[in-house]
Parts: structure tokens; C-alpha cells; sequence
DNA sequence: CCTCTTATTGCAAAGCATTTGCAAATAGAT
DNA sequence: ATCTATTTGCAAATGCTTTGCAATAAGAGG
């Protein structure tokens, strides 16, 4: 339960905490800080600063993955989640959830040829969807 | 060569425009418009927001991939340059170059599987390095 | 349970990388 | 050489994230 877990990291646990925790949880893919904002059912204790401050905190705990493009919002998810990416398109900008995760074989190729132990990864994948592809113009290599 | 590079995509051939493209090209890892500027000799050819609006205007056309990680900053790289992806130590901050990418494989089988063309993709790794791993504290999951 | 200390919060302002509006400059087609 | 659509420079704007500081609240110790 969330207060366990935030006492476990060694922070207090605070209304604002909870709730910005509760919702990373039941989040089934990496949020933005202000899909978290906008999903506090009470507006009136929490503003932006701490769900940014919320959010470094549990990253610098470890429990927190960031990931994002650069340059724009950056996405949040709880470590131990279900681990998965997803595809825009950059025509249409649909997301496409898929499952697999390329980067984890990858990780313990790496680890054994470099003694490099992987605590973290972030993937983001662009390109054309099926149906814009179909309809348009085909990209380069 | 750079003026035949930049017809070829139909876009005009400026001093501007050649300059950015032959840091980039002689780059050998992705970097910022930042590293860009400040590499161009002549500064008084250029400014910032011209360096932004070649990169724009590049990868556009495809012919440039954006990187970087989350909140930060972005990383160029042309694309057909020799592709490779780093490793950061978030003890000692160490970035250690590997050759392969594990994505390639990946979208082709995800190609194959949904149809989504994979134009671009970005990917940040990080854990321990060999050293910092040995004598410390291995990171939870 | 009360008190005290330190961590945490809210607010508004600052920061930073990147983008944009607009007028001046320039590439390159004719 | 001329003309028009692009491209540039500049400065201001944007958008997300961070910060300073005073007010508030958590939780250890009594």
C-alpha cells in the first residue's frame, strides 16, 4: 500500500505523495506530469511544483523510470510496472502500445560483454503507422 | 558532398545550411544545436535560431535523427551516419559507446508484425559500469 | 498527546532549450 | 539581370520544469 512504500524510501508520506502515487499506479503507461495533475480528484492540495518535486524524488529513490522526448514532456512510470513502449505515428500521432521490449535481451548481452549492469532504459519509436503508410508517402531508409 | 546533400533533399543551398551539415557530418557522435553553434567559425553566418530551423528542416526530410534524453537537451545525428547508442554510469557519469542497436532488429519484426514503418527511434541506457558496479552498491530492479 | 525540528508544500518568479513573428536578405528559377 | 519564394537574423514568446522563500505539516522524542 502507498504509504508503505513511501516510508520505505525514507520520505514522509504526505497527502500529495499519495495521490500522485496512487495514480502513477493505476497509470498502465508512462504519464506526463500533467496527465497527473489533471487526475487529482482534489485540485486544492496539490499544485505542479510538487508533482515535479514528487516525481524527482522517487527518481532519485529509484522508483520512478523517466522517459520522453527530447525537448518535449517528459513521462513517468513506476519501476516494476509492466514494462512496455509504444509507436507514434508521425502522421497521424497515434501511440500503438506493443509489448515486447527489444532493449532487455540487449541488457544482458551487454552486461556480459561489458561488465555494464543496466538499471534503466528509455525507447522511443517513430515512423508511419500501417494505414498512413498505405495512404502516403513511404519514408527513406 | 554537402551542396549535392541539401539539392537533393530540395531544399536551397545556404552558407548556413552547409555549415551545420558539415559539423554534423564530421560528428561522430549525436550532438547538441548548442555543440553545433558553437562549432561553426564563422559565427557571424549564424545564430541559434538558424541552426534550430536546419535541424527541423533536415530531419523533415529524413534526413536527420533526434535524440536525447527526457527534459534535456536533444542530440542530432545525420542519419546513415554510423549508428550506435551509449551507456551511461549513473555513478561516475562514465558514457561507454557500444556499436550495435537492438532496436534495428526490432522494427523489423514489428514492421512484419503491425505494419508500422519505423522511421526513427531513440534510446538511453543507463545503469553501473563495470567499475562503479564492482565496488558498489548494485542498484534494486 | 504535545512539542520541536526538519522535510515538504504553495506560490510566483526564474530558467532553459526551443520556437516563432516579422522584416530584411538571398538562392535559384526564368 | 530580374523576380519570387525561401531562408535568415533578431528579439520576443513559448512551454515544460525548476527554484527561492515563507508557511505548513509530518513524525521523532519526550
Amino acid at each position: 500500500m502507498v504509504e508503505n512504500f513511501l516510508a520505505h524510501l525514507g520520505i514522509k508520506v504526505t497527502k500529495q505523495r499519495v495521490a500522485v502515487i496512487k495514480i502513477l499506479e493505476k497509470a498502465k503507461e508512462p504519464i506526463t506530469a500533467e496527465q497527473i495533475y489533471d487526475q487529482v480528484e482534489d485540485k486544492d492540495i496539490l499544485n505542479y511544483s510538487t508533482v515535479y518535486r514528487t516525481l524527482n524524488t522517487l527518481s532519485e529513490k529509484g522508483a520512478l523510470i523517466k522517459t520522453g522526448e527530447p525537448g518535449g514532456k517528459m513521462y513517468f512510470q513506476l519501476k516494476g510496472h509492466h514494462h512496455s513502449h509504444q509507436l507514434e505515428c508521425t502522421a497521424c500521432h497515434k501511440h500503438i502500445q506493443i509489448e515486447a521490449c527489444p532493449v532487455e535481451a540487449f541488457s544482458r548481452a551487454v552486461s556480459k560483454e561489458t561488465g555494464f549492469v543496466v538499471t534503466e532504459h528509455s525507447l522511443q519509436i517513430k515512423g508511419l503507422c500501417a494505414e498512413c503508410a498505405a495512404r502516403g508517402q513511404i519514408e527513406p531508409k
